[in-house]
RNA sequence: GUGAAAGUAGCUCAGUUGGUAAGAGCACUGGAUUGUGGAUCCAGGGGUCGCGGGUUCGAAUCCCGUCUUUCACCCCA
């Protein structure tokens, strides 16, 4: 009886593993250099806590299960609740402020899509007790290093950057109702998705007033930070988050990666949670969905029980970052290729315990040693094996074996060969040598 | 949850208005090659044509259902 994979999850065969490697090795490196560290939590948790940020809606698109004490569970479909609970649990003792990054497993029971499965991993930073812009600079600024290092370039993908504060004093001074914000956040941001009248029109239902729809129009569509102040009022509130967002620039240029970056007040991102800098990154060219996003939260330690403590943050799932690098011809370029250090060989008759023997004392050294199970071969097929291995030596049992103990030590780059006597190839040997 | 397209070997695919059509390339295994690798040549294994039903003398091919995949919508943490 055969079983399927499961939908919307994905097998990792060797030549997919070593992707898979590629890709969260890098972000793990390049947290590491940016000042950050690894944190991880259990990949279930109480289902209520991923209630607590995201509502009631999100709990239709959770694997969810009951434990054998009735306990309401479910799979991670982020980890940010998770941070948010062990950052509280230990918030007076841990010096701040607090850099953790994390590449969970996630899971999330939609539907799925290009760039979208139910089983993925994805990369979280996180910056929390740091109120200055510096914080989410900083954040932006480990994004571009990781995609500027895998060989992205301005020319492939755009940070576009907005602030929730800034659109939110915008929206009030113009006379929208507080209660009214959430829901034109989420239809503000499917701006850059609708073909143009449709969001018009859609936007028309929710404020019914002509000119003020003219004036978020306005503002959507300004991706110059110059210009912004035409569009404010000059009252201390806005100008305030006005300059927080010129700020954010004035770092990132500082930083030297603002040829990747760009203001766009279209950018609100759908959560509710944001309240400040907001970005996404994406493909310059295509259709593709945004590679990443994130920006800053100030109540979600609060929400969990915690102090008021802001943070700032970026999530990156593995699914649509490979389908660009793919599309780039950036996946596979750099993988590392397979390596042996010594590739164990007999000829026909000569093999027998031996073979085995310094395999044995190869590995038990540090080196890499692998030997065939075709005991029968010849030494030609032999050799094509470890070729197929990438194999850097490849020690020759033969008759020189049984004549003299001396083994054939065979350089698979240059061809060469030596004769080596049994005793002295491993106290030759040193793991520098390698 | 809604809609569209597609499912033939491990992978990429071909397959004539329905008529000896179960095929190719790559991959895999073996041989040429009993002491010398990456190449080449030859051979071999591998398929309930997603599954079930129907139409027909006859179905990979047409029809219905179903499952899966992909894509779009919803949603996007």
């Amino acid at each position: 009886m055969k079983i399927p994979p499961v939908k919307g999850t994905r097998d990792f065969y060797p030549p997919d593993m070593a992707r898979r490697n590629w890709i969260i090795d890098g972000w793990k490196r390049v947290s590491v250099r940016n000042g950050f560290e690894e944190y991880d939590g259990p990949i279930f948790e109480y289902l209520k806590m991923f209630q607590i940020k995201s509502g009631d809606e999100i709990v239709e698109q959770l694997f969810s299960l009951e434990d054998r004490g009735g306990r309401e569970l479910a799979l991670r479909p982020e980890i940010t609740p998770t941070l948010a609970r062990m950052v509280n649990q230990q918030i007076s003792s841990l010096p701040k402020p607090i850099k953790w990054f994390s590449v969970p497993r996630l899971f999330r029971a939609e539907r799925p899509q290009k760039g979208r499965l139910r089983e993925f991993f994805q990369w979280n930073i996180d910056i929390i007790g740091v109120d200055d812009v510096l914080a989410d600079a900083e954040v932006i600024l480990t994004t571009i290093d990781y995609l500027r290092e895998i060989g992205l370039t301005p020319k492939d993908i755009k940070v576009k950057i907005s602030s929730r504060k800034l659109l939110a004093v915008f929206l009030r001074s113009i006379g929208i109702a507080e209660n009214k914000l959430e829901s034109l956040y989420t239809l503000l941001d499917k701006k850059a998705k609708l073909p143009e009248d449709t969001f018009e029109k859609l936007l028309t239902e929710q404020v019914t007033n002509k000119e003020t729809v003219t004036k978020i129009l306005n503002f959507m569509n300004c991706n110059s930070i110059p210009d912004i102040p035409k569009l404010i009022t000059k009252e201390n509130k806005e100008f305030y988050a006005y300059k927080n967002v010129m700020l954010v620039f004035d770092y990132l240029e500082t930083m030297g990666v603002k040829d990747y970056c760009e203001f766009d007040a279209g950018i609100v991102r759908g959560l509710a949670y944001y309240t400040g800098v907001v970005f996404e990154v994406h493909a310059v060219e295509g259709e593709l969905r945004a590679i990443c996003g994130g920006g800053r939260y100030d109540n979600l330690l609060r929400d969990f029980g915690g102090p008021p403590i802001s943070a700032t943050g970026m999530g990156m799932g593995d699914c649509v970052l490979e389908i660009l690098l793919k599309e780039k011809g950036l996946l596979g370029k750099s993988l590392p290729k397979k390596e042996l250090d010594y590739f164990v060989a007999f000829a026909k008759g000569y093999g027998g315990g031996t073979v085995y023997k310094v395999a044995a004392e190869l590995r038990s050294r540090g080196f890499s040693a692998v030997f065939s199970y075709k005991t029968s071969a010849g030494l030609s097929k032999l050799l094509k094996e470890a070729s197929a291995l990438n194999a850097k030596k490849c020690v020759i049992v033969g008759q020189e074996y049984l004549d003299n103990k001396q083994l054939v030590i065979k350089d698979m780059a240059t061809g060469k060969q030596e004769l080596v006597n049994y005793d002295s190839l491993f106290t030759q040997l040193k793991p520098e040598s390698k």
